[in-house]
DNA sequence: ATAGGGTTAG
């Protein structure tokens, strides 16, 4: 027997560990050899050893999509991260859907940028995109961006690449020309596709009517209506909300009445935004008890009213009544099976603020809190509005410092107009560089309020480089007639001065 | 991969 050589010891080792081992089981043994002879016995059926150990980009593509539609931007985030881990792992590359799915995710939480730089990486990755990548970047330069030379650049390099652009590229593209308010440009994109034999559907026509829509032509919405009908193009409930929100802006309750009632002769089927709408018209128009009566027809058919449905009423009853009704409203909302969400509160609060009740506001932030409904930065303006009215200027803005507050422009406007209004000039011009250090961007309202506020003071000097400051953003006309008034006003805009 | 409804500062 030949000694142990050292590359035997390995075994040796192993034998030494199973001896110490507690003794198996003999059974077992049997039972695992007869479960071994069937699976040998059985037909060679399942071929689904081809599924790789690590998931596939089809697993990541489908988790990912389910980010996405969680909504938020959080699951934009998420969708993101599963991104980058597929891009760590050798041999299991992201494919062009998986680079599509995320970069779709930033393109609709508005985050553009990240959007592209998704679609950058997907092309350093050498990965061919497809048309629906395509159509994503079509997006964000059309939608988002309203740069509309690198969206048609795009679509002549799918041409020249063999890539078509398809029914959803142009859509995507005759969108964002309508949100830009382009709508000759995007009957232009239109013809093309009819042109090229590009069959328009509901998508390519909503977006063109809704344009004509919010642009009080209406008469062009319903001929474009009947155009697509003619055309054997069906409608969709989109198509058809689109047409009662216009014609509840101009009050023909008795035309949306007739649309309704012809819905299932056309073969449409009315949901909850089209019900939502139509009660926004009534109770803008003063018709808050037919609004409500409508409730009863949204449920006889089926349909559920949603937070909107009750923000709608809400805010009907904030007009037509007091914001203390709708308070209770509100606060009742539970009892009929409605989830009140944070634009809820949001909405009952700007009316108290209206009303001056600054401690309904307080109370009604300390009553959502502790239902666990997280407030968000329009609910933060507001209470950091109630604040200083209240006088308590330290609250404001120790809130402000608080963790989970997320400030926005409108937040520091609101704190910058009210340090103004009580002549707290070096504290006006600290919380304009901290909203600038937090990099948010000041409007130009906000520099019309720093300027006017340091004019006012005769601090000139500072109100000018501040002026300056607003020109590192853009120029901003009604910043340059601040600076300007405040000077002449100031006297410091005459022959003599301007000569010195 | 594309279209539609609700709320902020004075």
């Amino acid at each position: 027997m030949p000694s142990p050589s050292h590359r035997a010891l390995p075994r040796l080792l192993l034998l030494r560990c199973l001896s110490s081992a507690p003794r198996r089981d003999h059974r077992f043994l049997l039972r695992f050899a007869a479960l071994a002879k069937e699976l040998s016995e059985r037909p060679q059926a399942p071929p689904p050893p081809s599924r790789p150990r690590s998931p596939h980009p089809y697993d990541y593509n489908r988790l990912m999509t389910a980010h996405a539609e969680s909504g938020d931007g959080a699951g934009a985030d998420r969708a993101l991260n599963l991104l980058d881990e597929m891009r760590g792992l050798l041999g299991r590359r992201p494919d062009a859907a998986c680079f599509t799915t995320a970069a779709a995710a930033l393109f609709s939480s508005s985050r553009p940028g990240a959007a592209l730089a998704v679609l950058d990486s997907m092309a350093s990755d050498g990965v061919t995109p497809d048309a629906a990548a395509c159509t994503v970047l079509v997006g964000v330069y059309a939608c988002s961006l309203h740069q509309f030379a690198a969206a048609y650049e795009v679509v002549r390099w799918m041409v020249a690449n063999g890539v078509a652009p398809d029914v959803v590229t142009y859509s995507t593209l005759i969108s964002g020309l309508c949100s830009a308010g382009q709508v000759a440009e995007a009957l232009g994109v239109l013809d093309l596709m009819l042109e090229v034999g590009c069959h328009p559907n509901a998508y390519t026509y909503t977006p063109i009517m809704h344009a004509y829509c919010t642009s009080g032509r209406i008469h062009e919405a319903k001929r474009l209506l009947n155009t697509m009908v003619a055309s054997g193009c069906a409608p969709s409930t989109v198509t058809y909300n689109v047409l009662v929100e216009a014609l509840c802006k101009v009050g023909s309750f008795n035309e949306v009445e007739a649309l309704l009632e012809e819905s299932s002769k056309k073969e449409w089927t009315p949901d909850a935004i089209t019900y939502s709408s139509y009660m926004n018209g009534l109770c803008k128009a003063g018709r808050i008890d037919k609004s409500f009566a409508l409730v009863d027809r949204m449920l006889s058919n089926g349909l559920h009213p949603n937070e909107v449905t009750l923000n709608i009423l809400l805010d009907g009853v904030c007009r037509s009544s007091t914001a203390w009704t709708a308070k209770r409203l509100l606060e009742s909302s539970a009892e009929f099976g409605w989830d009140a969400n944070v634009v809820n509160y949001n909405t009952v609060m700007t009316r108290l603020c209206d009303e001056r009740k600054w401690l309904g506001v307080i109370k009604l932030f300390a009553d959502m809190t502790k239902k666990g409904i997280v407030p968000n930065s329009w609910t933060f303006s507001i209470v950091v509005h109630s604040l200083c009215k209240l006088g308590k200027l330290r609250k404001a803005l120790c809130l402000l410092g608080s963790e989970d507050f997320v400030a926005t422009v409108v937040t520091y406007n609101t704190l910058i107009r009210h340090l103004s209004n009580t002549g707290k000039v070096n504290e006006v011009f600290f919380v304009l560089h901290q909203m600038i250090e937090e990099g948010i961007a000041p409007t130009d309202m906000t520099y019309v309020l720093v300027i006017d506020c340091l004019c006012r003071e005769k601090n000139f000097l500072v109100a000018v480089s501040c002026f300056y400051r607003s020109l590192e953003d853009s120029f901003f006309p009604s910043a340059f007639l601040s600076i300007v008034r405040g000077l002449i006003v100031g006297g410091k805009l005459g022959k003599d001065t301007v000569k010195a």
